[in-house]
DNA sequence: TTTTCATTTGGTTAAATTGCCAAATGACAA
DNA sequence: TTGTCATTTGGCAATTTAACCAAATGAAAA
């Protein structure tokens, strides 16, 4: 594989795998509908602060989300909202799973 | 968040965290086409054969390629196509963040 | 049957990720 | 200025992942 390909697959491999946790996809989809706040994100997230924290940054760093500090708060927006537009595929992929899974039973 | 919730993404993180490796998405986009055995894609991957195959049990075990063993070989084909379609907007948040890295010079 | 070829599995090690706690930062309020 | 609140950063231990090598499997050829 070339050079610039490689770079290519690698960043859209990292987009990917921002998204590839339970709470970071979590909190991705909570911004599908407009910006929020960590405080509004962590209310219902069972985990330390600085943890979620760190996810944002992992998002942010990815490039899904953007930040913005108002006033004493932080506020995470989606950069490209299609992000989560295709969720429905990656929905197909675990319903068909979990159908073949039920039909082992 | 409840439990059936919970494990939907967890689910879904799954499927974008198998994605979430170069190799592994690399091997994914291959497979857009059509079916292809394990040394086709070997041949293009710069990594010792066993490590292959484990990436392609990843994918496997996540919902995203189906096996098919024929003769010596074993063929890998995407499970659901549109797994890839996603990849267009991926491809936006990476341009997106390059451009912003490029501002920033 | 014995050999060969394609692939998978098991085992090991190094590196990356996750999550918590404690401490630092930065903005506003007193 | 001092204190308080929201969030980030640094540091650490536990877990997971990735890669390699060697050995096992399973189908086809000799």
């Amino acid at each position: 594989m070339e050079g610039k390909q490689k770079a290519i697959i690698e960043a859209k491999a990292n987009v990917l795998k921002a998204l590839g946790h339970p709470t970071r996809l979590w909190m991705a989809e909570q911004l599908e509908h407009g910006e929020k706040c960590v405080c509004e994100l962590a209310e219902f997230i069972d985990a330390d602060i600085s943890t979620i924290s760190k996810h944002l940054s992992v998002l942010k760093q990815a490039g899904v989300v953007a930040d913005e500090k108002r006033g004493k708060q932080v506020y995470y927006k989606l950069k490209v909202p299609c992000i989560l537009k295709y969720m429905s595929c990656v929905e197909a992929v675990i319903k068909a799973q979990a159908e073949e899974q039920a039909e082992l039973l």
